[in-house]
DNA sequence: CGGCAAATTGACACATCTCAAAGCCTGTGG
DNA sequence: CCACAGGCTTTGAGATGTGTCAATTTGCCG
């Protein structure tokens, strides 16, 4: 198989890409695979030889807590298109377990491919390297969230970037989308209990902005929502410019 | 003037630097500056044209929060040796400024240096690329300590970090540093308010683990802080690896 | 000595956690 | 078609962590 489309699409709706780099894209060799909800799909620890980029569902990275097993803090979602694992390319080794959201599917790149474009491909690695980047400037915004906003805000700031991330690729529209997590991830996700998240949930419910049946989440009031998150999909780098 | 002592050193730690990369290091021409307390080093928005490294101080990364006016949240620290908005090279603009935190030096290299670099020296390249991916590393410890950890422990997790930061470069040692960080700015980075802080630093010291007087801190216990904080330096990448 | 910013303390309000229980889905077996 | 089990969601009440506001103390610098 080959480099997905939607990272394709994702690399497009920020830079301009020349025949040769979609050429050289497409010639990249890929390893399909399906992963089950929970399942590890990148464990965490030295020795990766392969990078994955998302095709379905989506992934999570997933930072297990010594000293209290079962517990576990989740710091970044990865959507259809984003090279999920990149990072682990250029360090070496992770210190998460990168895990499947749902049901899922992954194309994996093997990190000689991703070698050869560093000798060869300068615009492309530039590109690659961008992509780490913007995974980056979302950590810094989730920290933003979490020392600025409370509980309802932080999870609709979550609701926000996601439509936008899925929307961008094209795996989401008319501020519907489909959110794979159980209340207990959301938690793990936002640094809060389940029970305050339930409570967040019910509060955004209640003010009429969402709706939420299973893992069907549609947004009532765009405007109002970002409001109260402050999201500004700026961090996302959702504009063409020359690298 | 030419690039810092302390980032050769902060690549050497990481990795195996041939004649060549050194060489080609050492030939990039950069500018010199100093900076006040305070002081914008790198203001946010999309024409940046240029990075900085440390040189001495520190620098923060700092984010203003839409519609409240001199609040803000702070999302990173940088010290000598660290290569600090080499983000800026690969993304269309900042979405925060870089700050000076005390007084503190710098040097400017220019982002037409930089592509040189990606043009025509892969390996340079990728530890360039490691340097950015080990920020977001730390970024992500960030957020497990927001979301896992109580304020003392919060703090102690900050204390270890910076410790084992400077020392890794030889700008620490004996347990020992400078922190020219006020009260007001650990808040603004650990996400509390200056006051709770304050209260998270009264029970650092009546524990026996730290020593602080001004700017001068002192780790008197490191395994009991570390322990505390649960810390381990492992995101660090503090380790020879072939990239 | 005076003045200012920062650090420190206290009292109370609010946000979030903890523990316990009840309600709701969904799949399974009778 | 019903009964049941199990996981997830939802609700309630009380404990703990953190925020807010006001006041005092400390330390530095003129």
């Amino acid at each position: 198989m080959a480099i997905t489309e939607y990272f394709v699409r994702y690399l497009q709706r920020r830079d301009l890409l020349s025949e040769c780099d979609i050429a050289c894209l497409r010639a990249i060799p890929t390893q399909h695979a399906c992963f089950r909800p929970g399942e590890v799909i990148v464990p965490r620890g030295r020795m990766a030889t392969r990078s994955c980029m998302m095709l379905r569902g989506m992934s999570a990275r997933q930072h297990e807590l010594v000293g209290r097993p079962g517990e576990r803090v989740i710091t970044a979602l990865h959507v259809p298109g984003d090279f999920v694992d990149l990072h682990a390319f250029v360090l070496a080794g992770l210190e998460h377990d990168v895990i499947s959201v749902g049901e899922s599917e992954v194309e994996f790149v093997d990190h000689v491919e991703l070698r050869q474009i560093t000798q060869n491909f300068p615009h492309l690695t530039r590109l690659l390297w961008m992509s780490t980047a913007i995974d980056a400037a979302i950590h810094r915004q989730w920290l933003v969230a979490a020392a600025s906003l409370r509980s309802s805000a932080h999870l609709a700031h979550l609701l926000c970037e996601l439509y936008t991330r899925l929307a961008s690729v094209g795996a989401a529209q008319d501020h519907r989308f489909v959110l794979p997590l159980l209340q207990k991830e959301l938690a793990d996700i936002l640094g809060y209990t389940p029970i305050h998240v339930n409570r967040a949930v019910r509060d955004l419910r209640a003010d009429g902005l969402i709706r939420w049946n299973g893992a069907e989440v549609e947004i009532l009031d765009w405007q109002r929502l970002a409001r109260l998150a402050r999201f500004d999909p700026e961090y996302l780098e959702l504009g063409r410019a020359r690298r």
